[in-house]
DNA sequence: ATCTATACCGAACGTCCAGTCAGTATTGTA
DNA sequence: TACAATACTGACTGGACGTTCGGTATAGAT
């Protein structure tokens, strides 16, 4: 990697990161391509040498984003034990994501944006598939060990899903210690329900 | 009401039924005012005087349909006799709005939005917290009845709101099938958890 | 018949903004 | 040094779109 090389890579994760701040806040239309210019010094033509598109860059800040979590995900599951450890882990670190990572806002804003390339909606449901997968394999691995009611693995993975999108779009009225609050109770919720026996 | 006021009154609902159409079909920021023109007959200028803007037309579609779905709930609700049932319906008629109804999908498109004047925000949250009292008052009166588990309702109602919310993100990419089965296996699972006793 | 308020028209305005492109600068290579 | 590839510039394009406003038509009141 010569000095050509190491500079535009340079250049690139500081319009990523410019961008970032920007898209989180002031939301994804909002921003506009001259916002990301004024913030990096970069030429407008130059971020398009980078990034593709506008849809492009974010796209690519998300999958920083999601890649990232992956990652922290998998330093930390060792430390619990059982599954129900595991969701609530999971739930916290979700809540603290909705609070110190802001990017969700501009994330949903964006994902319900009408107008979007073929590729961005594939590379979305990609995603998507990827999270329904994670929930359903931490539900089976839950259900294998005894530790949840025998039970469709693949529609409660859908069901927890869901939970933790509303939950992440609700704690947006909500201060921290509600949000972390909440995405307690869903969990609990979701484990013990609230009927009587 | 003489004929002029009538007239009137039919003009703005033709307005609001074409743009309804629209935005269901494009959902809300792709659907232009001259869209609106073009389905309707009626001019720019005429929209503007029956409705205060973009914003405001739409918000008169989520208003109205709001509206409508309280009063059909409350048509029905002597149907069912226990919480639970209720809570299952609450979870059908969603269910069936999902499906039926897709101005749901402009709807959260709109929601997302960042440019909101502040009346319209204000009537947003307003919106938010009936729907909050309204699932609260469902749950303090199951949980009144001995058919729910004590608990702070209020916290709960959170919950499910999240739950409904999230259920509805989630049934965009799934089939009508899967929408009801979704609602219900939420609704399932809220009510009896997933953990083993 | 005259007047007035309401209903309606539609061209024009101003603004915003993603994306392009012809050209320049810088670095690596032969 | 000459050539090429890569990195970068920013003025410009082209089009979309919400909103306004001067003006017209119509129905009811006096």
């Amino acid at each position: 990697m010569n000095q050509k090389q190491l500079q535009s890579e340079q250049t690139k994760k500081k319009i990523a990161v410019a961008a970032r701040a920007l898209f989180v806040q002031k939301g994804y239309k909002a921003t506009s391509i001259e916002d990301i210019v004024g913030a990096t010094g970069s030429s407008k033509g130059n971020i398009y040498y980078h990034f593709k598109s506008k849809e492009g860059l974010f796209l690519y800040l998300i999958e920083e984003w999601d890649h990232e979590w992956e990652l922290n995900w998998e330093q930390s599951v060792h430390l619990y034990r059982t599954t129900t450890e595991k969701l609530y882990a999971v739930a916290e670190q979700l809540a603290a994501d909705d609070l110190n990572h802001p990017l969700t806002k501009a994330a949903d804003e964006f994902f319900h944006n009408e107008e979007k390339t073929s590729e961005v909606e594939s590379r979305m449901a990609e995603m998507n598939v990827k999270h329904l997968a994670f929930n359903q394999k931490l539900l089976q691995e839950g259900i294998e060990s005894g530790e949840f009611k025998p039970g469709d693995a693949e529609r409660l993975a859908v069901v927890l899903e869901a939970i933790f999108f509303g939950a992440n779009h609700l704690s947006r009225s909500l201060g921290p210690d509600m949000t972390t609050m909440l995405y307690r109770d869903a969990v609990t919720v979701f484990l013990n329900g609230i009927a009587e026996e």
